[in-house]
DNA sequence: CGTTCTATTGACTCGATTCAAACTAAGTGG
DNA sequence: CCACTTAGTTTGAATCGAGTCAATAGAACG
């Protein structure tokens, strides 16, 4: 796994969703990090405890989850370089949920006090974490109206916009292709319906042609209608308008 | 409907999940704030629009919600007096959601920039909303969690659960009693199940023992058991301990 | 005092689950 | 390089939880 400049993931997720200054930047830059290696299903921060760092998806995804009464794992959303999953812990006192490696990934830790220092330096930057919490709490709502009100097939398809959509916002899912390491087990966990029907949905996906997806790399045929097919509209994620993350332009070309 | 001191809802909800110093609760109390009188189902923020103020319940009960594909609709939360469920608004540009009055309801508009101004003043109240806005997330989690991985029977307890606990943090529903404008089709859509479905396990319900529902108000009348099989286990709302919301004593006395 | 919600009941249907087995790909170690 | 293991995907059959449709009864409202 490689990760060159760890901070440049970051500060294009955060460019994605906020307006950085030059200052903001460089005050980022200067965060303290520990960069570490995870093998696959290693977690990094478990229900109950309390964290001292925050950690930075540097490469791979990541992902949070909680169990219920019989031990069923519900996954609440994955997590890609350049997001901060458990950002939120710097104003709670306990996890209320687990976050582990999706596959193998690096992430970067950043202690608490360094972030609570940012935010006394910055005022902006404040209000762009502030905003990037709330941005995780509007992707939540809208995995409340996947689980609540949408069949199989429109749940799978609308993850599987989210996070291309996420993907391409940092600058990874060029031409509607990328690689996950997800298996359809995982992504049962994440839509709530069992496994067996998972793949019987990815494969009704495929002869639709609206994407292929063999080993770990998922490439989408037909973005406008794995959109429709999901319900996906991407207002949600409160990304700024960038042409190049929702074209469809470039997939034509292939 | 009657309010009282307009604060003193706010004042205590916010001291349920968080320390306030004195100057904090004055500061609060200086708050500008336009009371006004909502009808059942009034909307107070629609989906797409840009919110100039915060909306603070009152009296009654608010509740968020977004259409699907099918223009079916799903209940993302429900709020009571002392909430604000639009304070994330201070941070988004275009609500993604919707928030209406569930039944008549009493609600406290705050200019944002009244808001925003209070940040600068105060940086632990600034922590403290931000940390507000934390807590509406890790109920949304849960929320996930509920509708996907728990049958029916759990999810509606669940949710009864979890209105109970916040009413009693904020010294409504005592002796485990109070009365939701609720009804079963707003359960339903809040659930993910049909409205007749609703209404087999409300009636199991009571044959279990577990509550009374009959009018607008709810009566629990076996909190253990209620909890149990609602697989609710309350941590997500990051309360602060405090015996006489969570304990059952005086529900014994009865 | 009819109109409109809201709650309730029964019969039928269907999407999704469960269980079980088979198949494939990817290691791993001898 | 092959035998063995393991993780992941695929298939079929039986079952079930919840949805839909339709009709009724009661409560609330203007």
């Amino acid at each position: 796994m490689e990760v060159g400049n760890p901070y440049a993931r970051l500060l294009r997720r955060l460019g994605a969703v906020a307006e950085l200054g030059e200052e903001d930047r460089r005050l980022i830059t200067q965060l303290p990090m520990t960069v570490r290696n995870l093998a696959a299903e290693q977690s990094v921060a478990a229900e109950g405890h309390k964290a001292t760092h925050c950690c930075l998806v540097l490469d791979g995804f990541a992902y949070r989850h909680k169990q219920s009464a019989d031990a069923k794992r519900q996954i609440l959303s994955f997590h890609i370089p350049g997001d901060i999953p458990d950002l939120l812990m710097l104003h709670l006192q306990r996890t209320d949920h687990n976050l582990s490696a999706m596959g193998p990934a690096v992430v970067g830790l950043i202690p608490h006090t360094a972030l609570k220092d940012l935010m006394l330096r910055s005022r902006n930057l404040t209000n762009v974490f502030w905003r990037e919490c709330l941005i995780d709490a509007a992707s939540f709502r809208e995995w409340v109206i996947n689980l609540g009100q949408r069949d199989s097939l429109a749940r799978i398809s609308h993850i599987i916009c989210e996070i291309t959509l996420r993907l391409r916002a940092v600058g990874l899912a060029r031409d509607f292709v990328f690689s996950a390491p997800w298996t359809q087990v995982d992504l049962a966990d994440a839509a709530g319906i069992s496994a067996v029907h998972t793949n019987r949905v990815v494969q009704e996906l495929r002869r639709r042609g609206l994407i292929d997806w063999d080993a770990r790399t998922i490439a989408i045929r037909d973005w406008d209608g794995l959109q429709r097919v999901g319900d996906f509209r991407p207002d949600y994620l409160h990304l700024r308008k960038a042409a190049d993350v929702f074209s469809v332009g470039e997939l034509r070309t292939v």
